[in-house]
DNA sequence: ACCCAGGGTCATA
DNA sequence: TATGACCATGGG
């Protein structure tokens, strides 16, 4: 089998599992990629408190929030945490989408030409980058995070420590270009790490026991031992 | 009380 | 280039 029907199987098998995910939530492109700077290192729960705070005030606008006090912008953040650092990232991005002449003038620009842009922005990051691109842009471009190395590296297909852009081209080659295939991969891949591929695992309740290379000390004993899983 | 969360920047070696 | 410190709130 090659790795892009493995990489294939394994997708089905978690879209049956937990259902489209039907990704990114939020109601426009600008609001995706506030939620894509906001989200770094922070659980999305806290994500949307942040953004339930700007729209309340009125400032989920690139204009409103590159204009405001660093100060008061941090008040609405804080719920996300890192707030101080977010206020400046959020503003520093917004000044660039407004320099840039705003959603229609970057629509134009070819996804590599996008992509190198959006990464001299103070505070976009290759992850965060690459968010912005599949999830507000539709590009065709496999977001890499800890949740994929996890995942991946315990099914035994990459060993996790690759560099990012390894990693993405690793799974772009393989996958072929499918926006909407990298959308919902990207999204199942995050549940799937919450839900049973944690830090510490439960793969007792793992859609993809059967193809995981990964195995708990406990299972790993009933299976010298010739207990049957 | 501890671990974790949909990262990135900066200083240091 | 490769580590480590730092940022900070909220849920399990």
């Amino acid at each position: 089998m090659t790795p892009g029907e493995r990489l294939l199987r394994i997708y089905r098998r978690l879209l049956e599992a937990h259902g489209h995910q039907h990704w990114w939530p939020g109601e426009t492109p600008f609001e995706v990629m506030v939620g894509a700077v906001l989200t770094q290192n922070t659980a999305w729960s806290n994500v949307e408190r942040a953004i339930d705070n700007l729209r309340a005030a009125g400032a989920l606008d690139p204009r409103h929030i590159a204009g405001m006090e660093p100060g008061r912008l941090g008040e609405l953040l804080r719920p996300s945490g890192y707030f101080n650092v977010k206020a400046k990232r959020l503003q520093a991005f917004c000044r660039w989408y407004l320099e840039e002449g705003g959603l229609e003038a970057l629509r134009q620009l070819p996804d590599g030409e996008l992509r190198r842009r959006l990464l001299s922005v103070h505070g976009i990051g290759p992850e965060t980058a690459d968010d912005i691109l599949l999830y507000a842009f539709d590009r065709p471009i496999f977001v890499i995070d800890a949740y994929t190395r996890r995942l991946f590296s315990r099914l035994g297909l990459i060993s996790g420590d690759e560099g990012y852009e390894e990693l993405r081209g690793w799974f772009e080659r393989h996958l072929g270009p499918d926006v909407a295939l990298y959308n919902d991969y990207h999204a199942q891949i995050v549940v799937q790490a919450k839900e049973v591929c944690r830090p510490r695992p439960r793969c007792e309740a793992c859609c993809l026991r059967r193809v995981c290379e990964y195995r708990t000390t406990e299972a790993r004993r009933r299976s010298v031992t010739g207990t049957p899983d």
